[in-house]
DNA sequence: CGTATGGTTGATACCCGTCAACCGGTGTGG
DNA sequence: CCACACCGGTTGACGGGTATCAACCATACG
């Protein structure tokens, strides 16, 4: 069960802002945007926000901060990942038509959500456009996402790794890779369940790319030393 | 460029409607609903309905009989099938906040399409909580359609191509698929090219299904037998 | 009838999954 | 403080699944 934040906490000031429903809106118009929030809950890393079969009840979750997985048990209780989520994504897209949620999410890492109810963001976007669009936006990138997910999943080892390490959020704003350290929440085994590899062939392919001058790696902290390379083995 | 028709078909009397966009509706609001339809279109196989780059234009087209699929070109010329799209499928959704499209759209068959303007079908959803409904379905059915895949594409040969077949659009309402003949409209390298497979490899599986009882197969008339075979291979 | 296209089948090479051992870091309890 | 277990990650050996290349066949078509 999620807990509740006590301070409230404003989308004026989130980091995620820009990659978040309320892009682009001024000052004013993110302060009204906010009275659409139902509550924020503060989740632990290994906390789940709901399982398989939990009731939707009309609600999405944007990332504030943190990161999530998504997945599915198969029969034989493996998991098999459906996707990775960063702050500003919208959590429970694919579920706003089901009465049951099909997936699992797991906070990765410490976690800031807020929440919504699809059924107050429709009704708030019917009288503003701007609102309607970026709700659009976010449904047409998440699909996006999807089907490069997909792309990406029908090639080879390395071009996997290469893509999803070039898919990790930026940590910050502009996009430039070369020289960034990020901090994976995810093990090699859940990148493998992601990507259709086994958990030893994630760890060769980057001590390959680390060894080939790429990144450097030690542990779950990564630094991308050449994004043009990388982008040449994904294709 | 597409073929406009000369006589205007009804939404009442299409094949698809159940798997479309005026799904339940009753007589009188799927009339209304079909005004809402710009143009009906007829393609033939091979021809591009849009291209890599082409213009978006806020359209959207459902697809009332025919197949499509959808692609992408590597750097070395090879395509990467994104989808394949069946009748009361929407084509468009992933590119509704691009101003370009970036995959291409071809048909696979003898196609009839109807063109909205998404701007119109949020308009007519504003004072339509069915319609608005039922946009969000077909959204929300899109994107679990490809999660499915994703986890699909992470497996063996023999589970993408049972999965594959499993996925493929029903001959007849109801869902009743032992004993039900479908004709392929994509070859055997299409197929490879969406499963990640070489199209030898497809053609060996498809060969092996045949040995073992589950489907018989002549060129692209394919008649699946054992159905529940099928399920159990792909997990 | 010759050609092109799509599909099947075989031989071979290689990528990657599996299994196992090992290693460093972390936590735990004596 | 140390011994020990445990978890995540790395590395090696090996086998199997799949890509690649090629030959061959059936059908469609000019």
């Amino acid at each position: 069960m999620p807990h509740t934040t006590g301070p409230p906490a404003s989308c004026l000031d989130c980091g995620a802002r820009q990659r978040c429903l309320p892009r682009d809106l001024g000052e004013r118009d993110c302060t009204l945007f906010e009275r659409l929030v139902g509550q924020r809950y503060q989740l632990s890393r290994g906390d789940h926000l709901y399982r398989t079969n939990d009731p939707v009840r009309d609600r999405l979750y944007a990332i504030r901060s943190g990161q999530f997985k998504t997945y599915q048990l198969s029969l034989d209780g493996q998991q098999r990942i459906t996707g990775f989520q960063y702050a500003g994504d919208l959590l429970g897209l694919e579920a706003i038509d089901l009465p049951r949620h099909r997936h699992s999410t797991l906070a990765l890492s410490e976690t800031v959500l807020c929440e919504f109810t699809h059924a107050r963001l429709c009704e708030a976007a019917q009288g503003d456009g701007a609102l309607a669009a970026r709700l659009r936006e976010m449904l047409s990138r998440q699909l996006l996402r999807e089907q490069a997910i997909n792309v990406l999943l029908a090639r080879r080892a390395d071009q996997k790794v290469a893509g999803f390490l070039l898919a990790l959020p930026a940590g910050r704003p502009g996009g430039r890779r070369n020289g960034e350290v990020l901090q994976l929440a995810m093990n090699r085994a859940d990148i493998g369940a992601y990507l259709g590899l086994a958990d030893t062939t994630v760890s060769r392919v980057l001590t390959r790319f680390q060894r080939l001058g790429y990144l450097t790696l030690h542990r779950r902290q990564l630094t991308i030393v050449d994004a043009a390379a990388l982008r040449a083995v994904a294709g």
